[in-house]
DNA sequence: CCCGTTTCGATTGTATCCAATCATGCCCAT
DNA sequence: ATGGGCATGATTGGATACAATCGAAACGGG
């Protein structure tokens, strides 16, 4: 979330515990409050203490964990409070990033946010494939983030996305609401089309906030 | 930043090199751009290099410094384009933030901004504590962060405020600029004082957009 | 003289070992 | 029976040793 970006050819052991790990924590394997020792992933993982250690410290930075000393990692439960802050402070954040992203997205963004519209609205009955639908959806925010040309704005909206993801965000939706977020996002692709920054931001605020209350 | 918040009596290792460190970056003692080698600051802080990767990642997770494979970690470099970006979103985080402030704070947090405020005004005039200044500065913002209630809000808030750090901000200013932030803060507790959530919000952001036209 | 190649060294990445500390549970005294 | 204190063990924190990898300089060929 934070780290690096940069083209690895051969992943880190470091690097492959933190995505399996965390993979692992969004599908539920680790349930919120569940303890983790270092010991029990080096095991299960088969590698030595020391890149866990570092995951571990990763994903406590990232807030999928909290590392209490002497005691271990703990999954991090969030309440239903928290997460409805989360999905405001992301309409503030992605709200402004769209409206910038109306007058700054290129022709090749436009083409990819169709492309991942047209794919969840493909895949959205088939409940085998919701997490894909969850990743395809992540990507789609993340493109208009990365669009708005402010990398402060992006960097801060993919923190709170990462943190979403601890509840597998889409599994948890009724069909109707899933559907009425594929329509918002059709919307928001026009906005962007047009140019027009205020409709920008009003639609991704409103599908934020709808996408809040969907939750409870 | 990120990190875990518990009572130390005994602070560990990792923490004070994290410290050490980030002090030494704050007072540019490590200009950005250069290059700080694990071996190196084990030597230079009389520890294993155990705790400084330690304190290394962390700093990367906080946006201090770029962490790349196999060369090491360099101190970022912030261009004025992204400083002007980190007051943008600043001026939305904490204008929200201090819309909250305006109708949660308790008479304490009052006080104390209060408090701060005065002790402002009444070192500003003294080149020799403009460290000192700074410092209250960031606690006055974070102390309004805090009354938001919005955990969320707060810790996307703080984030900023130590990424800002990395210029050691107020040294940069000039007297009337400063003069100016102080009076401003004068008026934010009027605002909170007054429980006029719009107020807070408008002044807030005025502050922090003023504060970075100041800053060019 | 320049450019590709290869070797060497510097630096991070991983493993293992030892120390420190705190939670837990047992035991004894009241 | 109950509460407090103490011993023990589980777990992280730190140090050291070793492996792997990449950059840079030296070397050789064109």
């Amino acid at each position: 979330m934070t780290g690096s970006r940069h083209r690895n050819a051969k992943q880190r052991t470091v690097d492959r515990v933190y995505e399996d790990v965390r993979a692992d924590i969004i599908r539920g394997q680790h349930p919120p409050g569940s303890r983790l020792t270092e010991e029990m992933l080096a095991e299960r993982y088969e590698v030595s203490r020391t890149p866990v250690r570092a995951a571990l410290h990763k994903l406590a930075s990232d807030g999928f964990v909290d590392m209490i000393p002497r005691i271990g990692a703990l999954i991090k439960t969030r309440s239903q409070a928290e997460l409805a802050e989360i999905y405001g402070v992301r309409a503030l954040l992605e709200g402004t990033a769209a409206g910038l992203a109306a007058t700054r997205r290129s022709e090749a963004d436009l083409a990819r946010l169709t492309h991942l519209a047209e794919e969840m609205e493909r895949i959205v009955a088939d409940r085998d494939q919701i997490e894909r639908l969850s990743r395809l959806n992540q990507e789609f925010h993340q493109v208009i983030a990365a669009a708005s040309g402010n990398s402060t704005l992006e960097e801060a909206a993919l923190r709170l996305m990462g943190i979403g993801l601890l509840i597998h965000t889409y599994g948890s939706f009724r069909s109707p609401d899933i559907r009425r977020s594929l329509a918002e996002h059709r919307v928001l692709i026009d906005a962007l089309t047009a140019g027009d920054s205020d409709w920008a931001t009003a639609v991704m605020r409103s599908h934020m906030l709808a996408t809040r209350t969907a939750l409870t």
